[in-house]
DNA sequence: CCATTAAATTCAA
DNA sequence: TTGAATTTAATGG
């Protein structure tokens, strides 16, 4: 289901970014140019608004050009599980991409949000004639999957605590931080639907981890105070961080 | 898991 | 800009 107001405009890479690797701006000609690119269209959602839900049949896929989204999957207790968080430049709903099927996963706008619509017709004909484009899609979706591989060993094998450190770890390294406080408010809840756990052991972990002076929070606002410490605990019991 | 209190955010006047 | 209303955090049972 795609609700939000609906631009008829074919301008635009993505406003924020200066991501040398945007799949929308190294593509921009070829995405564009083409006669089917009359059905890409631009659509707003606001903070908390859903644009995908789950079993939704999927025609296309979004670029995400500004704001911050995440993508869940609702588990068998009702339970949700953060499958990701993406920023802009990457590509929302591309599972099931291909065939007439429907959406395993939902997605919501977790601020102000700029989506890219692409019609399934017109991504199809586009990669088929651009090698380039595809090469960079592909890549795309090596990374994705490697990171969820890697994600159910992490679910699997850590013990709370790490998997925790991992969720802060992962948003630091995918959404920064400004003022010394990651650049992304997520609320207990959501690390704990990250991290496979409840908000009560999210709460409890980020104490610990305030007394012990690895982190700070004032709020919804998370400061990593010692990074290393951080990462040589998740390192004890993993060799590799994901990048 | 639930209940309570403290704290932080949002919203609208 | 403020503070009342609502949501979220933190703790202890």
């Amino acid at each position: 289901m795609i609700s939000g107001k609906i631009e008829q405009r074919k301008e635009g890479a993505c406003d924020t970014c200066e991501n040398p690797n945007c799949l929308i701006n190294n593509h921009y000609e070829v995405l564009f140019s083409s006669s089917l690119a009359q059905q890409s269209t631009v659509l707003k959602c606001k903070k908390g608004q859903q644009f995908i839900m789950e079993g939704a049949p999927v025609n296309g896929l979004f670029f995400l050009k500004s704001g911050t989204v995440k993508v869940f999957r609702t588990g068998i207790n009702g339970r949700e599980q953060i499958v990701r968080f993406a920023k802009p430049c990457e590509i929302i709903g591309h599972r099931g991409f291909g065939t007439q099927e429907f959406y395993s996963i939902g997605a919501i706008a977790l601020q102000d949000v700029k989506l890219h619509y692409f019609s399934k017709e017109h991504l199809q004909e586009t990669l088929m004639a651009n090698p380039k484009l595809t090469y960079d899609m592909m890549m795309f979706y090596a990374n994705e999957l490697n990171r969820s591989e890697n994600k159910v060993k992490s679910i699997s094998q850590m013990t709370v605590r790490e998997r925790v450190i991992d969720s802060l770890l992962y948003i630091h390294r995918k959404f920064g931080e400004l003022n010394g406080f990651l650049n992304l408010p997520l609320s207990r809840r959501e690390y704990a639907d990250y991290s496979g756990t409840t908000e009560e052991q999210v709460i409890r972990v980020f104490s610990a981890l305030k007394k012990e002076k690895l982190i700070s929070a004032q709020g919804k606002k998370i400061g990593i105070n010692n990074i290393q410490m951080l990462r040589k605990e998740i390192s004890d019991h993993n060799y590799f961080l994901d990048s």
